[in-house]
DNA sequence: AATCTTCTTTAGAATAATTATAAACAACGA
DNA sequence: TCGTTGTTTATAATTATTCTAAAGAAGATT
């Protein structure tokens, strides 16, 4: 089966119609091995790059807002002006290369757990999450 | 000896004139006993009420990275659209309360050491930083 | 104190990321 | 095929932030 025939799938099984914009963007952001961590510009200029067709600027952030709402993205605010996102919507931890401004995956036994010792009354721990800045 | 006085001693000490707007802006973030977190909107709204004077929004931004270059406050990027800033300029974790989209700030004893267990060549560990969220 | 220089403030314009609008279009079900 | 509903798109609007350039204030020099 094609991965195309999945994203149909997987985009008709989350009621998001399976539009041509949306079955290039899916093939940019999942056919992949490794995580992908890209903000909206990038994505949008890959596009064209990697399918030859042009999606409007507003459809990539509906699309990528959509995916987020469905939960097949991650938002990851490291940069105060162009957010982030990741395919990679599990809780792991991140180096950010500052110079760079990229973004790696640490994996969860790279930093080992975490306890953390003080809580809020009222309120329960959603996600616990390291962030490694990275200098050279 | 007054605050105020302290206030134009490190200004000076810093090659900043010490300009009354300046003044005002020490006074809403510099006296207090707990750690501030604030977005430049929350700044700018809190001269006018705690001070009674207005300072111009350019002067809020302006000065804001002033004292952020000089390592007198920290950014902290939580928030797609605005930036946050923090008084308590060391490393150091956060709660981030995300319905109420407020930062806490965390006592490193309350999270523990942290080790990483890879590296990346050429490049050295700048800063380690937890981020919890909490829910409801 | 008067003058000069340099830094700072300010209103308003400019920029850049993101979101809203509404008309054309495409997918779906009947 | 037709009607309905969801989607794309160009474009306008919005929002946070930065830039600009003129007026003002601080500090140094006489
Ligand atoms: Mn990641
Ligand atoms: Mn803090
Ligand atoms: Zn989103
Ligand atoms: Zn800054």
């Amino acid at each position: 089966m094609t991965s195309k025939q999945v994203f149909i799938e997987k985009l008709r099984n989350s009621s998001l119609r399976p539009t041509k914009q949306r079955i290039n963007i899916c093939e940019v952001l999942f056919n992949r091995d490794k995580t992908f961590h890209f903000t909206i510009n990038d994505l949008f200029n890959l596009i064209k790059d990697k399918t030859g067709d042009k999606v409007s600027l507003a459809t990539v952030y509906n699309t990528v807002h959509a995916f987020h709402k469905k939960g097949y993205l991650k938002e990851i605010p490291i940069n105060s002006n162009q957010t982030y996102f990741d395919t990679n919507v599990t809780d792991h931890h991140h180096f950010f290369d500052v110079k760079e401004e990229k973004l790696i995956d640490l994996k969860n036994e790279d930093v080992g757990p975490i306890e953390i010792q003080k809580s809020i009354p009222g309120k329960k721990i959603k996600s616990v999450e390291v962030l490694v800045k990275l200098e050279d």
